[in-house]
RNA sequence: GCGCUCGUAGCUUAAUGGAUAGAGCACUGGUCUUCGGAACCAGGGAUUGCAGGUUCGAGUCCUGCCGGGCGCACCA
């Protein structure tokens, strides 16, 4: 039961007496800010006393007269400038709590009415290389997107668009043909492809640091540096010359900082030059960025041998990708990737010629769209195609295919323009019913402010995360529970699979519960600190209530089958039953601006109001052996929701921690 | 230079144009013969970057400025 959505149906049925559209007056009904509001505020009186020249109040007492409420609502209040306030009446709210209680498996949560076909294109990783901490929002914010889709009854298909075509092979092909080691390929084929890919990037990127970079770097120093020495024109006043003064000093960090990065990519290539590995290497290939790119055009091109390699290596890698997949507790119903899409290329870029969209402009086949300063280029000069040809053939067959209504794309947002551009030919291409979305996030940074990196530089692997952050609530969980009074009552085993489900709980958490566009900054200690709004607050609360029952010799059937009236005399017994009827609304608010975060706020706060409750209302000591089995199912319905909420969320729950 | 995006308490942040900007961390004080103290309660701490505008009402929408992040044809 969605009680804002029932109560929404009663407004627009009384508001349609009075207005023409009552849909967008329907949505000011919302939750009240604060109890003293009642449980549920009209805010729509104010706007409709504008559109009428009525008082705002007036106009509320006519809403008020109109609407149908008795049956779960006690009197509307009118109060302020014309806020309706609502409250639930007892009994009826005990009912619905009691319906929930009745239906372990959805509590109570109605599906979609209209159930649409979603396909969710998340995580997303190359291949050949390590998932790295920028992987993790992509992949842990569209599988609990794909969970809550399918539990509110839509047809959820989620695809893993994967990297597996592009110059990342080209590498390991031109590392296996030149630098491999026969006997670790044959032992270790996955450790050794990493090697030899993280060895060709490295070379590459020397290469293209010698040739390109540098020299750009030392001529934009100079060209900064001669800008700085041209004499100052004598400002006409004090305005000016402050504007100047600053126009000098912001020249000032932007020579510093081009000099630091100069000096920075100078010293890698001098430790790549002095490396006894690399070094030689580095010599004996100076051209090897050409021909790792001529290596991935042999690919597409169809030659046999690399084709014949790829094919060794692909399963490989999927395999490594696979496990982490598997540690995290996320699955797909496709990894379509890049590849898949070959065959179909050609026909997306002739399609668009023959429509007119795409023209030749400057050797390549481009889109141009209004809106924006350059095309979206769909085949490159030389012939290859690129990631936008990809996605619109991808896109074709998703709706052909998938008979997809809506299309999303859990994406960092350094590629909005990608996206924008994407969509907008799409829709002239004729996928004008299709809803697209890039759900955009920021990028990963360190608590330095800088995008994620070691020490040294590189990436941190997502595996070395899972395990450090397994590792410290391993740690944590130990010397709680040795710290128990009547003793310790885990066992080594149990201490092990806790530590996994809150420490993977704590990182998944994290991420989800922030909705930022702006950068998230990474931090074991924020992610893996046991109190405040994360994981391992809800999962404790859990724990808590579960032993309630444990405790109690309490039977979950009896309190499955009980039928008597709840009771909610209590002040944190009525708020927290209010809270545990909300779940619906928290879903459906998730799903309509595809949010977890929303999830999360609402299981943050419900778990806030079973302590209150837990404080102040003795559950097995209660006064009488009705309001004991009363509370207890309180406490039942709170542990199936906070379980299935944070299962939704893709995060586990323990009995005991 | 053009474009996108963000700016809320010391820190991390919440808030579909609605009433007194809500939390967590940290800080201060309190609760306890523990239905699990990884807890709870209370308190201090915010001119929501600045200046205008629209509105009955603005953290939210518009304009300008300041500051951070990101992106700007033939990488993905």
């Amino acid at each position: 039961m969605n009680v804002l959505a029932l109560l929404r149906q009663r407004f627009a049925a009384a508001l349609s007496e009075l207005v023409e559209d009552p849909a967008p007056l329907v949505d000011l009904v919302r939750p009240s800010q604060g109890a003293q509001f009642g449980d549920y505020q009209a805010n729509c009186a104010m706007p409709l006393g504008k559109q009428l020249g009525k008082p705002p109040r007036e106009v509320a007492q006519s809403i008020v007269d109109r609407l149908e409420v008795d049956d779960l609502c006690e009197t509307p209040e009118i109060a302020g400038p014309g806020f309706i306030n609502l409250r639930l009446k007892q009994d009826w709210l005990a009912q619905q709590v009691a319906a929930a209680l009745a239906d372990p498996r959805r509590l109570a949560v109605e599906r979609a009415e209209q159930p649409r076909n979603f396909v969710i294109d998340f995580s997303a990783p190359n291949v050949a290389k390590p998932m790295h901490v920028g992987h993790i929002r992509s992949t842990v914010i569209g599988a609990s997107l794909v969970n809550v889709l399918s539990f509110l009854g839509h047809q959820v298909t989620s695809d893993n668009h994967i990297g597996d075509w592009g110059t990342q092979f080209g590498m390991i092909i031109y590392g296996y043909k030149n630098f491999r080691d026969a006997e670790a390929y044959r032992s270790q084929p996955v450790a050794e492809l990493g090697r030899l890919y993280r060895l060709v990037s490295r070379l590459v990127d020397y290469q293209e640091g010698r040739k390109h970079s540098l020299p750009e770097l030392t001529a934009q120093v100079e060209t900064q540096t001669a800008a700085l020495a041209e004499p100052a024109t004598e400002p006409a006043d004090e305005k000016q010359a402050k504007k100047a003064a600053k126009a000098r000093k912001q020249a000032e960090n932007r020579l510093r900082e081009t000099q630091q990065k100069r000096a920075a990519l100078a010293d890698k290539l001098g430790a790549v030059e002095a490396d006894g590995e690399a070094g030689p290497l580095a010599a004996a290939h100076p051209n090897i960025d050409a021909l790792v790119l001529e290596e991935t055009a042999k690919l597409h091109a169809g030659d046999a041998e690399n084709r014949r390699l790829w094919e060794e290596f692909l399963p490989v890698c999927l395999e490594e990708l696979e496990k982490t997949y598997r540690r995290i507790g996320v699955t797909f119903d496709h990894a379509l990737g890049e590849s898949f899409y070959h065959d179909r290329l050609a026909g997306v870029v002739d399609d668009l010629k023959q429509r007119g969209l795409a023209r030749t402009s400057d050797g390549a086949v481009c889109v141009f769209l209004d809106g924006f300063d350059v095309p979206m280029i769909i085949q490159k000069r030389d012939g290859a195609f690129l990631y936008a040809t990809t996605d619109l053939a991808t896109l074709q067959y998703r709706v052909e295919t998938f008979a997809a209504d809506a299309v999303l794309y859990v994406v960092d947002h350094r590629q909005s323009d990608h996206f924008k551009m994407l969509f907008a030919t799409a829709r002239l291409w004729g996928l004008d019913q299709l809803e697209m979305e890039h759900l955009s996030f920021g990028t990963v940074m360190g608590e330095d402010g800088k995008p994620y990196k070691t020490r040294s530089g590189d990436t941190v692997g997502l595996t070395l995360l899972l395990d450090e952050a397994v590792e410290r609530a391993h740690r944590i969980v130990c010397e709680n529970d040795d710290a128990k009074p009547g003793g310790a009552e885990l066992s080594a085993d149990e201490r092990r699979q806790v530590a996994e489900a809150v420490g993977i709980g704590a990182l998944k958490y994290a991420d989800l519960s922030h909705n930022r566009t702006s950068d998230y900054v990474f931090s074991y200690d924020k992610m893996l600190a046991m109190n405040g709004n994360t994981a391992t607050y809800m999962q404790y609360a859990h724990a808590r209530v579960r032993s309630i029952f444990a405790r109690g010799d309490v039977s979950e059937a009896e309190l499955a089958a009980a039928s008597a009236e709840l009771m909610l005399e209590h002040p944190a017994e009525r708020a927290l039953a209010l809270e545990l009827l909300r779940f619906s609304e928290a879903l459906d608010a998730t799903a309509a601006e595809y949010r977890p975060n929303l999830l999360t706020n609402y299981l943050f706060q419900l778990a806030d109001c079973y302590s209150a409750f837990y404080q102040q209302c003795p559950v097995l000591k209660a006064e009488t052996d009705a309001l004991r089995l009363s509370r207890l199912r309180l406490c039942y319905l709170t542990a199936n929701t906070l379980r299935l909420g944070l299962a939704l969320l893709g995060i586990q729950v323990v009995e005991k921690m």
